[in-house]
RNA sequence: UCCGGAAUAGCUCAGCGGUAGAGCGGGUGGCUGUUAACCACUAGGUCGGGGGUUCGAAUCCCUCUUCCGGAGCCA
């Protein structure tokens, strides 16, 4: 007899296998026993008949709980009332474990219980689905960067000094060597392996201690940041749209099942895999403008404005060219208007904002230099950085993905919470 | 940090000045095709903490705590 996943269960139609998983339901009626039974590849009803595996296994049937662990032998057949689906017609149970009182019933939950069950509820359908998605989306983009001529180099995750702004750092005692922090963004880093290895990119855990408390705001989430030299600002735009929709593509194609359990509007996702839009930081604010939006020209979008932006677009839409006091100072001024900087965001239609951030990169070391003296940085800590436009500096430019930005938008979930497995936020971090 | 909202059974909620309720979950029993199965019975509560008003407070007021939603900031 074999040992199967319930993926596999059409290939041993008439065969008797084993089954080996949790209960996720049990429903009875009289002789009749119904197990919804899943083993983490998939999910299927088994029927267990007292008439037909005898008294003694049905009545160890009939002990099993809602997500008690339990092996199943049986022989797999045609669902008697769904077409295309397929049941398990069991000949035996055995028990491992019978979970009792089980916490997570299958009525509704508020959003404060299941956060603090976290560790349970990633059973659910729904969230086994999010997780199933997010190792799509993960693979990829991965997979996209490591066919286009991308190496993978670690960022260090804790670093002597602030990416972005010194007000949203994780602060720890780094032995003797004073204060050491947790990584906002890799991208400093990988500027140093383009020099290395041409085009370079990273994937990892980043840490602001942002006192944001909105449905898009993780503490700690995962980003994607890739960097390449000789890249300009517009090639740099075309590879990021690329690379969007090829992960669009991948996961239309590999989850179909995910998207239906999530009830995701897939014709959406669909219609979002078309040339992506480009407008620059002005004429953006031009069109707000014109929709009633109050936004000034050297003003950040907010966001009702990401949401009005692409409204009425099927496709995301880039914002290029912004006034450089609302830019981090490593961004390349534009050639053509020294106020504005050569950076780019990308916003996800639908509602869902931002997911991707970048820019060309301030290859002169000047400019560079008068730039972060303008921002009062401490120029020692970055003498490492400075030094790339010392030694062979060329053109470059690079991206970071939010993840879990990625990924709700992927899957048309409510809040970002659900998209990674441990959500740390600002009032929870347990479990 | 600021602005709103909420806290009652294990869970989701109703009750909004006069004897603490329902559904789900738990337990017991019934049912040969169930789909959050169903039916019957049953156990289960310092109404978030503290203070006040009142003959009487889950209910009105004050305060603290916790959570939720949103803003700013960001990916």
């Amino acid at each position: 007899m074999q040992d199967i996943f319930v993926k596999d269960i059409a290939q041993y139609l008439g065969q008797e296998v084993r089954l080996k998983g949790w209960v996720r339901n049990i429903r009875s009626s009289g002789k009749l026993l119904f197990i919804i039974f899943r083993d983490g590849s998939a999910e299927i009803q088994a029927v267990a008949f007292k008439p037909e595996m005898g008294e003694q296994a049905f009545e160890e049937a009939k002990r099993l709980t809602l997500e008690s662990s339990v092996i199943l032998t049986g022989v797999p057949q045609k669902h008697q009332k769904k077409t295309g689906e397929y049941e398990l017609s069991v000949s035996s149970v055995q028990v491992l474990q019978i979970a009792e009182n089980y916490p997570i019933s299958k009525k509704e939950h508020g959003p404060d219980f299941l956060l603090s069950h976290r560790h349970l509820w990633l059973r659910s359908t729904k969230q086994w689905a999010l997780l199933r998605i997010r190792h799509t989306v993960y693979y990829a983009i991965c997979e996209y960067l490591n066919d286009h001529g991308f190496f993978r180099f670690d960022s260090p995750i804790l670093t002597p000094n602030a990416c972005e702004g010194t007000t949203t750092l994780f602060e720890l005692e780094y032995f003797d060597e004073g204060k050491a922090y947790l990584s906002q963004s890799g991208q400093l880093y990988l500027e140093t392996g383009i020099m290395s290895l041409g085009r370079v990119y990273d994937f990892g855990p980043v840490f602001r201690a942002e006192r944001s408390k909105t449905r898009k705001h993780l503490t700690e989430f995962w980003m994607m940041d890739a960097e390449a030299a000789y890249v300009e600002h517009t090639e740099n735009m075309d590879i990021q749209e690329n690379l969007i929709r090829h992960v669009i593509r991948t996961v239309l194609a590999k989850c179909d099942k995910e998207l239906d359990i999530l009830e995701r509007d897939k014709s959406a996702l669909q219609a979002a895999d078309a040339p992506f839009k480009r407008m620059t930081h002005y004429e953006a604010v031009e069109h707000l403008r014109s929709k009633g939006s109050e936004i000034g020209h050297n003003d950040d979008l907010g966001a009702a404005d990401e949401t009005l932006i692409t409204e009425g677009s099927q496709v995301p839409i880039f914002i290029e060219k912004w006034p450089k006091q609302i830019k981090a100072f490593y961004m390349k001024r534009d050639p053509d208007d020294d106020n504005l900087v050569l950076g780019s965001d990308l916003i996800a239609p639908e509602g869902f904002g931002e997911i991707i951030g970048g820019s060309q990169r301030e290859d002169d070391y000047d400019q560079l230099l008068s730039r972060m003296q303008a921002e009062n940085m401490d120029l020692e800590a970055y003498q490492w950085f400075l030094d790339l436009r010392k030694y062979g500096s060329v053109p470059h430019s690079g991206f970071g993905i939010g993840l879990e930005r990625l990924i709700t938008w992927m899957s048309g979930v409510h809040h970002i919470r659900e998209t990674i497995p441990f959500p740390r936020m600002i009032y929870r971090i347990y479990p």
